[in-house]
DNA sequence: TTCGCGGGTTGATCCTGATCAAGGCGTGGG
DNA sequence: CCCACGCCTTGATCAGGATCAACCCGCGAA
């Protein structure tokens, strides 16, 4: 908490890339996290683990997109989570794993293998409130989403999802998102309906709605242009702050 | 995470009374807490704090109910947390709350002023790691409603509320919830709509529905008895071990 | 080259839940 | 006692997304 959120660029010399874990890079630290670690790949559309399976690493995302996501019986499905490079996976502390795993795209993670980590927590508390506040960060996130989920248009979920997608790139990259500036979609047509409860004809549908109005400009399909990054934001239909300040 | 949940049965010579920060009954460990804690009261419909205030407490529910909820600028609502006894309110090392925060019915807080309560996670690691075992609970919690807002029909949803609150109240009980039992409502319509994202009609048809076709009985408005449990999980659309084993 | 397939778009129609509206019940205050 | 108000129910109608269906495009394999 008096623990600054460690970003990529001040941990550019740090072994581990990501910024997941890495709380302040003390060397010690680090030299015990790089004992553990190991890299692991997937292809585009893998499953990592299902719902109820045993899980004993965890991981932080290098490249690529992995999503949590929880299915019904009769194949309704709805994504819980959007894992993009430098986020977190997995719960230590917990063995099984409460929602189906997949490599939304080609996926390389950096594993801790579950025991030696729970065992390097107990040693650096530090490690601990550095996952609690990641913690507490998805939970935002969640209830951020599940505001979307209940109450917003479709409309406004694209809107949504296009604001909260540019602004984790931008944050990846150290800035804020940016009029003019253009971002990859990294999400089908149908990973995006899954993440927003709706079909994928509905998605496509108000993606060519925001085209035809001018709110955003397409270059093939993924490949998005927002002219004026307000526009986007007050399609939303979040108070103009957007809401949470992180 | 070695840290058993404590409950209140096993801790019911505890001075504080209800699990949420008790977390193995360490007499100095309580004497410390007990000297930070005050007790505080709330009418029903009282808020609390608004999105964005300063929040200087922590606090575990001792009677009534609280609720999150995050409201856009033309009114529409959803709650994104819903707080029962033993419940924990408030995020250590976060000052800012990022929810509106409200009395639902006559409320009593256990609270804990938010530095020293700090101060003594720092000293305490037992607690640092309950608060994020019970941090991981509401997450996982978050993304189960994240299904229930995103993929379940209108009679889905009901069911899945009334499970939730039946396992909730009975989880406080220690039992499982019991075909036959009745249980209280906490909620009224309007609030079970925010919870769902529906609006109060259509939560109000729904639940004569479930009443209809013997899901569920009522005496009065708020008093529900459910014949056959299986009954109404198989209504939740949930596979049958019923979401998370908890 | 052709075919099949994954991903995407668009149209026509249907249906669930929202919206608008009226009224019932119980309770507390004047 | 009556009224007002909060909470809830029910009805009629509307509309936003779901569903069903056809088709496009680009690409890799045969």
């Amino acid at each position: 908490m008096n623990q600054p959120i460690v970003d990529l660029k001040s941990c550019s010399n740090c072994p581990i890339r990501h910024r997941a874990v890495c709380a302040k890079c003390d060397t010690d630290e680090l030299k015990q996290l790089e004992e553990i670690k190991y890299y692991r790949s997937y292809q585009a559309g893998q499953p990592l683990v299902w719902a109820g399976d045993q899980m004993d690493f965890v991981a932080s995302v290098v490249t690529g997109i992995a999503t949590l996501s929880q299915t019904m019986e009769d194949g309704r499905t709805q994504m819980v989570g959007l894992l993009l490079p430098s986020d977190f996976l997995g719960r230590p502390g917990r063995a099984i794993a409460p929602y189906d795993v997949t490599a939304n795209s080609d996926l390389t993670l950096c594993c801790f293998r579950r025991k030696p980590f729970e065992a390097m927590m107990e040693k650096t508390p530090r490690i601990g409130n550095r996952l609690l506040e990641m913690t507490l960060d998805e939970l935002d996130a969640a209830r951020q989403w599940m505001l979307i989920l209940g109450r917003k248009t479709a409309r406004e979920k694209i809107a949504s999802l296009l604001t909260i997608i540019a602004q984790r790139e931008a944050a990846l990259r150290q800035t804020a998102p940016k009029s003019g500036a253009s971002f990859e979609l990294p999400l089908t047509r149908e990973s995006m309906a899954d993440y927003l409860g709706l079909t994928l004809e509905t998605v496509s549908r108000q993606v060519s709605a925001l085209k035809r109005d001018h709110v955003i400009e397409l270059h093939g399909k993924r490949q998005i242009m927002v002219p004026d990054f307000e526009v986007l934001m007050a399609e939303t239909g979040d108070d103009a702050d957007g809401g949470l300040p992180v």
